[in-house]
RNA sequence: GGACAGGUGGGUGAGUGGCUAAAACCGACAGACUGUAAAUCUGUUGCCCCUCGGGCUACGGAGGUUCGAAUCCUCCCCUGUCCA
C-alpha cells in the first residue's frame, strides 16, 4: 500500500486533535511505516453497554477514519471484560457481567452504527475478552505490581475524589490497568481517545514499556459540548443527538443551538477547513452571511453525513414549514387514543371545554357522536407531558395548542367528533391523536 | 475490632418536634421576545382527584416515643476520617 509522504500524513492527522503524546513520535512511527510499508495499528475502546452513538463519539470515530484514509489499520476494540468494571466516573457501581448473547447483539448493532463512518473493509473489531479470559490471578497480579498507588492518584478525578474524602473501589484503579494492558495485548501504535481518557491512554504507554513494548501515541480527541452548550453530550444528560436519530430529528435539534456552539460543530463534525469555517465566522460578523443561514447549511452537512443529502433536504423544507411558516408537518407520529367519556346531555355542562373545530359545525355532523376529552389526560397518554400534574400545570401556562390554536387556560376539556383526529402541541413538541371509540 | 463524622427532592445544599411537599442556588420545562439561536424577563418544577380545595407518598432501611418526626430513641445498612 503506497502511503503519503508523512509530512502530509501528520498534518492531516493534527487537524482536529486535542493532544498528540508525542508528536515526534508519532512521526517516527510514520515514517517507520512508510519505509516498510507496514501500516500502523490504531486503536480505539468501546464500552459494550452503550452501543448507541451520539455525534460526541463521531469526533473520534472520524479521526478513526482519517488514519484510514490513511491506509492505517484501525482496529475497534470492544471493552467486553472491561465493561465490568465500567469506567469509574465517581458513582458507577460494578456493573452486571453481560451475557455473550448480549455482547454479540451490542457488537452488532455499533457495528452498523460505526461503518457509516468507518470503511468496514479496513477495520478489525476486536473483543479484550479474548485476552482477559485467559488472563489469570497470577497475571493480575503481575499486571497491578507494574504501577503505583501514587501513580493512579495522578488521575484528576482519583485524586479529587481521594481529597474529598468520597470512595474509590479497588476495581476502579484496575479499570486504566486493563484497558493499558489492551495496548500490550494488541500492540499498538496509536491508540485515541477523548481527552477524558488521557490518563487511561498514557498508562497503555506505561504499560507497553513495562512489558517491553515501544509505546504508542496517544491522540486525544476534543469532547464536543451537547446542545446546551455547556456540558460534554452524552445520553444521559439528554443534550446528545444519535446518529441513528431521524433526518427530521437532527436537523431540528442542530437547528436549536447557540450560535456559539455552531462553530465548534462545524470544527468538529465536518470536513470544512479550519481557513474555510474562519471565513464563514468573518462573513456572519461582518453580516454578509445570515448566521442562521450558515447554520442550516451546518445541519444539511450533518444529516446529509448520516441520512442522504435528499434528506437532508427533506428535513430543511420540513422544518421551514413547521417553525418558519407554522404549518405543521405531515409527518408527526400518530397516537391512537380511546374516546374517554361520550356525551350524553346537552352541552350545557359547567366544565370548561374547548369545542374542535367549533361548536356549529359539530351539532350537524351525521354518524358521528360527541365525545369529551380530558386535556390532561390526553397530554399524559399521548406522552407530552410525563405526568396528570405537569398536564395540568402546562395547561395553566398556556402551553398547550390544538390543531394549531392555543388553548385558553382555563380549558379543561375537549369536545370532539368521534371518532376524529387532532392535533395536539405542548410547546415544541407536536403529536397527531387520533381518537378512536372503545 | 474501637472512636468520631455523615447519608435530605434531577444536582449542590439548608433545615434539629408542628408555620416543611421541605429554604436557596443550579438544572429542567413553559410563556414573552427572536433567527424554534443566544442573552434577558416571567411562570412552573412529587403524584393523584372535578375548580376553590382535598387526598396520598417523600428526607438511607426497619421499628418505637409523641396529638404531631426529615427533626427524638433503638436496631440495621452504606460512606468517610482516625486508632488497632
Amino acid at each position: 500500500m503506497p502511503f503519503k509522504p508523512v509530512a502530509e500524513q501528520l498534518a492531516y492527522l493534527k487537524k482536529g486533535a486535542a493532544e498528540i503524546i508525542r508528536e515526534s513520535e508519532l512521526r517516527e512511527k510514520l515514517e517507520h511505516s512508510l519505509k516498510t510499508g507496514k501500516p500502523l495499528k490504531v486503536k480505539a475502546g468501546f464500552d459494550p453497554t452503550a452501543p448507541d452513538l451520539h455525534l460526541g463519539h463521531t469526533v473520534l470515530l472520524r479521526k478513526l477514519k482519517h488514519f484510514q484514509d490513511l491506509g492505517h489499520t484501525v482496529i475497534f476494540l470492544i471493552g467486553d471484560f472491561t465493561g465490568m468494571i465500567g469506567d469509574p466516573t465517581g458513582r458507577a457501581a460494578t456493573r452486571p457481567p453481560l451475557t455473550q448473547a448480549e455482547i454479540d447483539r451490542n457488537a452488532e448493532t455499533y457495528k452498523s452504527q460505526v461503518f457509516k463512518i468507518l470503511d468496514p473493509k479496513k477495520t478489525v473489531v476486536d473483543f479484550n475478552r479474548r485476552w482477559f479470559s485467559k488472563f489469570t490471578a497470577d497475571d493480575f497480579i503481575r499486571l497491578a505490581a507494574k504501577y503505583t498507588v501514587s501513580q493512579m492518584l495522578e488521575r484528576e478525578d482519583f485524586h479529587k475524589r481521594f481529597h474529598e474524602e468520597k470512595p474509590i473501589a479497588i476495581h476502579e484503579l484496575l479499570y486504566p490497568l486493563a484497558q493499558g494492558y489492551d495496548s500490550v495485548a494488541l500492540e499498538a501504535d496509536v491508540e485515541l481517545g477523548g481527552t477524558d481518557q488521557k490518563f487511561n491512554l498514557l498508562v497503555g504507554r506505561e504499560l507497553q514499556r513495562a512489558y517491553g513494548q515501544p509505546p504508542q501515541v496517544v491522540l486525544t480527541t476534543p469532547l464536543i459540548e451537547g446542545l446546551d452548550g455547556v456540558q460534554k453530550m452524552s445520553k444521559s444528560l439528554g443534550n446528545a443527538i444519535g446518529i441513528t436519530e431521524s433526518p427530521q430529528e437532527m436537523y431540528g435539534k442542530l437547528m436549536s443551538i447557540s450560535d456559539e456552539l455552531m462553530w465548534r460543530y462545524y470544527e468538529l463534525l465536518t470536513d470544512l477547513s479550519i481557513e474555510d469555517i474562519a471565513a464563514l465566522k468573518q462573513k456572519c460578523a461582518s453580516g454578509e452571511a445570515h448566521p442562521m443561514k450558515v447554520k442550516k447549511d451546518l445541519a444539511a452537512r450533518i444529516v446529509a453525513d448520516f441520512h442522504s443529502a435528499d434528506a437532508a433536504q427533506h428535513a430543511a423544507h420540513d422544518w421551514e414549514l413547521q417553525f418558519q411558516k407554522g404549518v405543521t408537518p405531515t409527518d408527526l407520529r400518530l397516537v391512537s387514543i380511546e374516546l374517554i367519556r361520550v356525551v350524553t346531555s346537552e352541552i350545557t355542562d359547567p366544565i370548561q371545554y374547548l369545542p374542535i373545530p367549533d361548536l356549529e359545525s359539530l351539532k350537524t355532523v351525521p354518524g358521528k357522536s360527541l365525545g369529551w376529552l380530558k386535556l390532561d389526560k390526553l397530554l399524559f397518554e399521548v406522552g407530552l407531558a410525563t405526568s396528570k400534574s405537569e398536564a395540568n400545570r402546562k395547561i395553566k401556562e398556556g402551553a398547550v395548542k390544538v390543531n394549531n390554536r392555543g388553548v385558553p387556560k382555563t380549558v379543561a376539556s375537549l369536545l370532539m367528533e368521534v371518532p376524529g383526529e387532532l392535533i395536539l402541541g405542548l410547546g415544541r413538541k407536536l403529536c397527531r391523536v387520533a381518537i378512536t371509540r372503545d
